[in-house]
DNA sequence: CGACCATTTGATATGGATCAAGCGATGTGG
DNA sequence: CCACATCGCTTGATCCATATCAAATGGTCG
């Protein structure tokens, strides 16, 4: 891994083929929104586009504008572990120690905006309820972490319809859930295999808990049942 | 599950029959230490008793003096997923929010400090360095929560390598460990059975990796072996 | 149309769970 | 002091969910 990402330049932004996502009902970072607003210079990656390396100096924090965005790990046996996806309104790349403890990649073409972590901190030291609001991110971050371990016990069908909830809290207008990530990265967040994600989702679908009129978009047919899997 | 727990008025210590744990290397909680060492107030707590439950207010924060500390989830199908053990030196119990994200158990006796969380919020809000040190913490906690993720996609065999190097790291003097927990929290911590923890650990022992003079001592015959598993 | 890539589906293998029994400490009462 | 119950742990036999290996399908873009 790279020990440090060079940042490409801003690119003129291409226009996505797919999907205006909608702002997410409660996007990761909270109030720390508003410093971003005012501070970010926005910046485009393309599909699969590096945003930073694992142990890269964390030097921004990046607010996403459009598109979305996996951060990850590879594992000494080439498996990867997806430890969250970004959908826009989200903050990610905020560390607290100096390096970033994952690597982030566009999954498809996404902008950000991005603000350096240095003047985030320095305005933190200033002012005690910025501090508070990185506080909260961290432990918004945590709490996220948490239920993933839960996820990670349970079967795959739980897992599945746990994502599938989270993702339609997180996208979805109503029942519908326009799936911005693959198969694969879905496997790869789940700790499951493409085999096993696409499996499930078949058998959800046979069940009339919901439907695949694309393989990319989810309809939810019986959120009941999803809620009793995850329970 | 109980709304709140009521604290226990402090008992007499009644001193355990084994083990002087040595202060870990590098105790969770970091310079919290200070301030709940310059607060707290001792309270004991015996084999398997609460010291709070999941949603109850979080009232207090702990830092432990002696004995060992699970918390854990009980999940709707009855399974429970243990979070975390700490051991002497470690802080636990700090939530951002109001509510306890776990229940809390000691394991065999064990005396902790307490302190105030509405105390320590509020030094935090006069006090810079401290609202730094709280964020640290959480921090420290999200970092463990990562590794634990990583850990749980693994096979069995790296997930009780990965755990015996944890331990060995937390309590050992050199490559003894004593284990404070039973079988069924190992494996409530790990996402397998007592009876997989069982085989592994004979397995390991098999492979002159560790020895089990007693199944709640472990020697570490061959640490390479199981930094390779670990990996 | 044809190449390519993502996804689905099928067949089989396997690691860990489950069910069941045995074993070794520890403690209790006779 | 010993018989016996209890509890935590280990070991064995079998089952099953998911992984793995392999192939077919379908959608997208040149």
């Amino acid at each position: 891994m790279s020990m440090h990402t060079v940042h490409p330049s801003v690119v003129a932004e291409q226009p996505s083929g797919t999907s205006a996502f909608r702002p997410p009902r409660a996007p990761a970072g909270g109030n720390l929104v508003g410093s971003l607003d005012l501070m970010g210079s926005p910046l485009s990656f393309g599909r699969n586009e590096e945003i930073y390396g694992e142990n890269d100096e964390a030097e921004y924090v990046y607010k996403i504008v459009r598109g979305t965005v996996r951060i990850y790990k590879i594992m000494s046996d080439g498996r990867r572990q997806i430890g969250a996806f970004y959908l826009p309104g989200d903050i990610f790349g905020m560390e607290v120690g100096a390096l970033h403890e994952f690597s982030a990649e566009a999954i498809g073409n996404a902008t950000v905006l991005v603000i350096k972590r240095s003047a985030l901190i320095s305005l933190a030291d200033r002012d005690g309820v910025v501090a508070r609001e990185l506080w909260a991110f961290t432990a918004c971050e945590l709490r996220r972490l948490q239920r993933h371990v839960l996820l990670l016990i349970q079967s795959a069908q739980e897992r599945v319809a746990a994502f599938l909830l989270e993702m339609s809290d997180r996208v979805a207008s109503n029942d519908a859930i326009e799936l911005p990530m693959s198969r694969q990265d879905i496997a790869d967040y789940l700790g499951l295999t493409i085999e096993t994600v696409s499996r499930t989702l078949t058998q959800l679908e046979t069940a009339a808990t919901i439907a695949l009129p694309t393989s990319r978009r989810v309809v939810l047919r019986n959120r009941g049942a999803l809620c009793r899997l995850n329970a």
